[in-house]
Parts: structure tokens; sequence; C-alpha cells
DNA sequence: GGTCATTTTGTTACATTATAACGTGACGTG
DNA sequence: CACGTCACGTTATAATGTAACAAAATGACC
């Protein structure tokens, strides 16, 4: 395809805008959780609501230990299973991904749909965009097809420099 | 280099045959190590070629323990770090590949080239073929700069069943 | 051959990531 | 309240990957 002007709204809204109100993202994050649990009948307890919380306090993956010390600060420190379990239900959901190039996770940005992402994966501040790219999935698809072969599911994350960091380099 | 990915129509040899020659494919990658070794003044040492055998044992991927048990049983029980060692100048070396989704390693097919791979992992028996789809390298292009994100790498690992075992499950 | 720098390997210890097994408590249903 | 299920706590362990430093092998040079 074409090179696909950067100025249809600027930069594709892939990744968040430094300085944007990122306590929104947290509200907005937690209370679809709340709200689709609800729906499904799955008990959103306070751990997994904590842990929601921690993998969502940037845009950038956190290790499971690393949620873990965190839990720790504020008082309790669950063992490593109970991080683990809290984070299974919160994937089975889909209010959080994992990223499997960084064994680290990720709070989903539209846990209300059913959906195979692709990442960009920023190596020098850490942020990540979540993408659901029809083209990518295509091809996926389109490839596994002409080999016979029958996809069920895909991990593509795309390692390299957000458009932030490329302006912080180029200064 | 090569144009591998177009209209190779049919069922696009990305698979292995079952039952192929595989000693065959062993020796090729061995021979191609040695030659580019020698081509690149690198040194292709016992361990490293022991463990190049082995990940080369099968089309799916190996962990690098299995790897450690599979030469302990051969003699020596080598410290992990060797074995980790090994594959890292394999990898430099672009004889072996990582899937990050399996923390395993792969024999490379094409190791005379530089590449980024895809790959199709075959959730059934567990084999591996290696892409090197333009269209999919394409479409992660496009609309990484479509967001100002430069690509330094990526990670495309798609999982699902592979032909023969469809086959076989057909029965 | 002898010296020397570099690369490779050995050895030991440790770090990080993830799970197993099993018991207890919380919750909803009838 | 009795029952079944789900969630959680506790303990231990598995699986994967590295750090640090010493010893040995290699190759270039004189
Ligand atoms: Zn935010
Ligand atoms: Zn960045
Ligand atoms: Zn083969
Ligand atoms: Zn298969």
């Amino acid at each position: 395809m074409t090179k696909s002007t950067r100025s249809d709204t600027k930069s594709d809204a892939a990744f968040p805008r430094r300085g944007h109100d990122h306590h929104r993202c947290v509200a907005d994050a937690l209370s679809q959780a709340e709200a689709l649990c609800a729906q499904r009948g799955a008990r959103l307890t306070e751990i997994r609501k904590q842990v929601l919380a921690l993998v969502w306090e940037s845009h950038a993956p956190i290790g499971a230990y690393q949620i873990l010390e965190k839990l720790a600060e504020s008082g309790k420190r669950p063992a490593p299973i109970a991080v683990y379990r809290a984070l299974d239900f919160l994937m089975e959901q889909g209010f959080v991904h994992r990223l499997a190039s960084r064994n680290a996770f990720l709070g989903c940005g539209h846990p209300d749909t059913n959906h195979q992402a692709q990442f960009l994966i920023c190596d020098s501040c850490g942020s990540v965009a979540e993408l659901a790219d029809s083209r990518i999935v295509d091809a996926i698809a389109d490839r596994a097809g002409r080999s016979g072969f029958a996809v069920a599911g895909h991990v593509v994350e795309i390692q390299g420099t957000c458009p932030d960091c490329r302006k912080a380099a180029h200064a």
C-alpha cells in the first residue's frame, strides 16, 4: 500500500499521548470491568480488582512479581500464585493481555469485545500500543490458509521506538 | 533475497512433509552452519555443533533444558549456562530462532540470509513452519508507520493446527 | 617455541517466572 | 442449614534464564 500520510489524525491514536489524563484510563478500565463482570456473573474480587488496577498503573507492561511487590507495599504480600490466579482470571475475562516477548501483562483497551490483539512495544520507554489491525490479521489468515494451517490464535508483538521517544531522540 | 512468498500454489511447502528424509535436514543444517562459520570467521565449537544438532532433531521447538537432558544422555552434563551460551551464539549467527510464546528454540531453515521470520506452530504435533511472508511484514510496517512507530523487530507466532494434523483429526 | 590478547568453557551460585498440591473459607442455592 | 462450587491461603517446588569469576583453548605475533 501507500505511505498513507502521517497527517490523518496527526498520528493514529495507537499510543496514548504523553501527559494524558491517565486517571481516566484507570477509572474507565475498572468501571468497565465491574460492569462486564456484573453482566457475566463473574466475580471481580478485591485482589482481582487490585491486580487490575496495578496492571493499569501505566501503559507499559508489568511483570507478575512487580505486581506482587506493589501489593506488598500496600500492606499484604500474597503468594505469587495469588497474583497469577488473578491474572488468569483477568485474561479469561479479556481485561488483561500477556506479552509473550516480555513475560509481562498489560491492561486491555477494549475488554468488551473478543479480539486478537497485536502490540507495538517501545524499547525505549516501555509503553505499548494495542492494535486490532485487520490487514495484519488478514495477511496471517491468508498465509496460513495457503499452507493448509487452521489458525487458532496468534502472538504479534512489534518492537521498536514509539513516536514520543523518536522525537526525544531527534532532539 | 528469495521470493519465496508468492504463488507457490497449493499447499505452500511451509510444513515439511511427514516422513520426509529428516536426516537430510540435519545434515544440511550442519553443513551450512560449518560453511557460514568458515566464511564469517566464527567458531562452530563442539558444544555449539551438538546443540545445533539437537535443535534440529525435529521440526518442533525444543526447550533449553530438554537440550541439556539430551546432552546428559550422551555423556556430559554441562551447566545450563553452557546451553544458553551455545544458543546465543547460534541465534547471533542466525542458525536458530527462539519462539517467545513457547520459551523454545528451533533450527532456522535459511540461515544464510538476514531475516525476520514468522512461525506457524501446530498445537497438536508441535511442529513449526518458518515463514518469510512479505504481506505480513508489509502490513506490520504499514501499520507501525501510520502510528509513527519505528519498527526494530517483531515476534509473529501463529498457533493452530497443521495440515497433517487436520487430516488426522478428520479421520 | 614463547608471549599475549581474545574467545570459549567450567564452576558455582543465584535470579526470575510460573505452577502443584492441598486445605480452608466464602458464597450462593435450595 | 446442608451442599456444591468457587476463590483464597499456605507451602513447596518446577521451569527458565543469568551473574561472576576462574581456567583453558585458540590464534596472532614475534
Ligand atoms: Zn492512560
Ligand atoms: Zn517510547
Ligand atoms: Zn526435516
Ligand atoms: Zn501438527
